[in-house]
DNA sequence: GATGAATGAGGTTTCATTCAT
DNA sequence: AATGAATGAAACCTCATTCAT
């Protein structure tokens, strides 16, 4: 267990990589765990800052279309997945799973995806709007992580947005 | 880095647990590294067998609908999470993903229902055999996982297995 | 090593609490160690300042009685180590003791209580005047500092300075 | 804060002068403070195995004076510090005080005194027993120590002990 | 083979000290 | 002069790995 930036992400190597001394570090951060959560909490914001910019014009109130805004949604989604994939993949294997991770890109997008929902639930085929939004979120984050790590050409050509719009939307509407 | 209960996975405490001496198990595997892709081999192996226990009623040139075969293999996938939960999460924190878990579980899934599916081509609605293939086995995968340790009562309900059925009919079959 | 408390006097925050910064600090110190000599001997001062003030009464040609100079000298330890008994014991488990505590209230305080005795000597049992002045100094600090620590009671009695006045007046004093 | 003997006290130079790895240090004890502690108590051990090499002879019940009893304590506190005078005064200095050592030879040898000095009573001068522990064994221990360390000759020649016998006779005994 | 005490590289963290502002 | 962020040597401690028994 020696190699490839996993046990990589040492205090020592985050201080030489940031260019500040080990020392100065521990004088934002009490301890590693914190340093790891503050960059996880700062990536996640990046990505919700992107993330917005993609859906603000979908507005509230709209009334686009549930393809419209899904389509949206996973186009966010793809270009978020692009803001920093190398901290992006170290932050969710490093990091334990579910204390930290959870809390932030899952939690946030949950909440933009259940509002956005809710206003359109008389559309929807499946009833449970909670299971619902936990299903869509996980899907389209598992999907294009997946492809980002094992499938990079499936985003490069645009084939897996094409793919979990037809999967989502079929799902979603109803006949 | 807290322990978080993971980081508490040592090469000393495996071999306490296992009920050998540390010595022992350095007879059997080179490194820790070896251990783990050993461990990681067994759980998925352990994974598969019960698999095929679902499966194998099927018959490769069956005339079953898409439909029955999507449920069985889905009720396999949830039946194959339950085999152990611990490890498996353990694994999946300490294995560097791609490099090893695609040879396992991931890949070997994939096969099954790649041989699956190319005989009722005709049948279905995406185009992208290969494609399709990653984007099922990847879904029902992740959700599955998701909900293990995020929801783990959407598995006692059967609303998860009956979700994914959904999700993935819609998807897979013509109208 | 905890810190139960002591390990608790860094430079930083021994500036903080003096209420400058760590950079004044070391203007006027050119290092930890000669920070924290400054500091004891400053306790020193102030606790050799206090004793004066219980033994000038005494005058050193004065016709008191051995009795009478050692209630004295009895009393103003005691009040002496009232001063800053905090600081006092940081200080005795910060600095080297004999380097660095003998040069201040050990040697003082041996200083005075020699004059004093040296114009007594043939009222004087014992011979050695300066064997004498070691035993009577070492015996009322280590009690006195002693009981600081471990019995605080005995302080507040009174009955420490009794035994005390007991234990050495017989020592001192011919029959 | 650099030079002798007291920072110099790192687990890495303990393990080493002990001869072995510092991972072997960690084996034993959990962490330096254990190590200290398990140094301070098997030293008092030591001291106190010495201890009653000169107090056995005396016998609980035996007839001896007062006189003799202390002079045999005295003798062994003179010995007992000659142990291992350089771990002794390290442990002094950097063991938190009253935490550790007063566990180990101070109670020990203030336990021993009371059963002495319970047993003869009606032939102290001092009334409050506890009180008198404290004062004798606090004067013995710091005046041994304080010649250990700054008047070694006092201890060579013998002239402390005796002083200490008249000391402590002279208040101890009725007239 | 099997054992587990021993090893030591390397990780996290502290704190005396410096120096640009 | 005064400031306090920055420095980095060095402390404590862990754990994958070795090797004498």
């Amino acid at each position: 267990m020696t190699e490839s930036g996993y046990d990589y992400f040492t205090t020592n190597r985050v201080a030489e990589r940031a260019g500040v001394s080990i020392g100065s570090l521990y004088q934002y951060f009490p301890n590693k765990e914190s340093l790891l959560f503050a960059l996880a909490e700062h990536h996640a914001n990046e990505m919700m800052r992107l993330a917005q910019h993609y859906l603000d014009p979908l507005g509230e109130i709209s009334n686009r279309s549930i393809l419209e805004v899904l389509q949206q949604i996973i186009k966010a989604a793809v270009a978020v997945h692009a803001v920093n994939p190398k901290l992006h993949r170290v932050l969710h294997e490093q990091v334990p799973h579910s204390e930290v991770m959870r809390e932030l890109d899952q939690a946030k997008m949950e909440n933009v995806l259940r509002s956005f929902l809710a206003h359109r639930r008389d559309q929807l085929q499946p009833e449970n709007l909670d299971l619902t939004v936990f299903i869509i979120e996980r899907t389209i984050r598992s999907l294009i992580y997946g492809a980002l790590i094992d499938r990079p050409e499936l985003l490069k050509t645009g084939e897996l947005e094409q793919e979990l719009l037809a999967l989502l939307s079929n799902y979603l509407l109803k006949k």
